[in-house]
DNA sequence: GGGAATATACTCGGATACACAGTGTCCGAGTTGTTCCGG
DNA sequence: CCGGAACAACTCGGACACTGTGTATCCGAGTATATTCCC
């Protein structure tokens, strides 16, 4: 099981961009944190479609957030980037073989997927229980309440 | 994100395998299961390697546990298969870019890489809590007991 | 008849091709700010 | 001096190549068994 790179990314420019106001585009967002240009912009396309970011074409426009902060969770970021759907599917292999069920033992999951997807669900509320917002609090505390000051500074410069 | 198809085949394959002392090959296991045996037959030796599963050659050899059902947990099992590393790696995009922290502000990790470890984690516990005979009992529950039964008789025959 | 060497058949183990999703990049459509011209 | 239209620059959006991991497969190394031969 790999994560996509992409989601490091989405994360880190989230919480960069709930520092502005203002929108910011994607090439900017992408030099401040050293990253390809053209790829966080397929990312960050995602995060649109997705309703946590709003897109504003133009000269002056860019990404900025559709939602508060506060509101949106590391999960809705890492779904966004990565897909709905589960790690783990079921295949239905109890119906394969010589003693494979009928449809009718079926109705519920196997035991097996059972499993998997309550350890998905804990993963999933783990993630839920964390917003951008969040993140941007602990960063700022890591570092003494600098970084952000240091990011909206960027950001509102021409550097 | 996307786990390999092989975790599901292993904890099928270790359930079956637990209904019966002597060893199995791994292409009865194949057949039972309705899966192609050589590469159900690869992943069988990533559980040999990992400890989990004994391996015996020659003729009535096969595949038998190396520990008692009850202390291996799903957890091994996708561990063995899937690889220990996490799924999320942090790439220490905080040390790039302009503004780009240097060493001495990097002991600890991120915010980001700290809120996905947690989930992580979670996702872990949640899979160690289950063991392989538990798997088994539950499968035993929904089909009222005779699914496991069936299994252990078509393993000592010779369908 | 008993024992040992041998041939055999069966098992796992690692090395070898193929396919798909992730990675990385590019150019075109659309919108806004600017500029120039006319009134 | 003011208003409007044309221009240009900048933005996102989706379509196009490349790479790495997962998928699927095969044949060779090794071992316990059954046979066979000899004592």
């Amino acid at each position: 099981m790999k994560l996509s790179n992409g989601v490091e990314w989405a994360l880190h420019c989230c919480v960069s961009l709930g520092q502005s106001h203002a929108p910011v585009p994607a090439a900017r967002l992408a030099k401040l944190h050293g990253i390809p240009p053209a790829y966080l912009a397929k990312h960050l396309q995602s995060l649109s479609q997705a309703g946590i970011l709003r897109s504003t074409p133009g000269p002056v426009g860019g990404y900025s957030f559709a939602q508060s902060p506060t509101q949106v969770s590391v999960l809705d970021v890492v779904l966004a980037i990565d897909g709905p759907e589960p790690a783990f599917r079921c295949t239905e292999i109890r119906r394969q073989g010589p003693l494979g069920l009928g449809p009718e033992k079926c109705r519920k999951p196997c035991a097996v997927s059972r499993a998997m997807a309550a350890a998905d669900a804990a993963w999933r509320a783990a993630l839920k229980g964390v917003t951008i917002a969040d993140l941007a609090r602990d960063i700022d505390a890591d570092s003494a309440g600098t970084a952000m000051g240091s990011v909206r500074q960027w950001l509102a410069g021409t550097g």
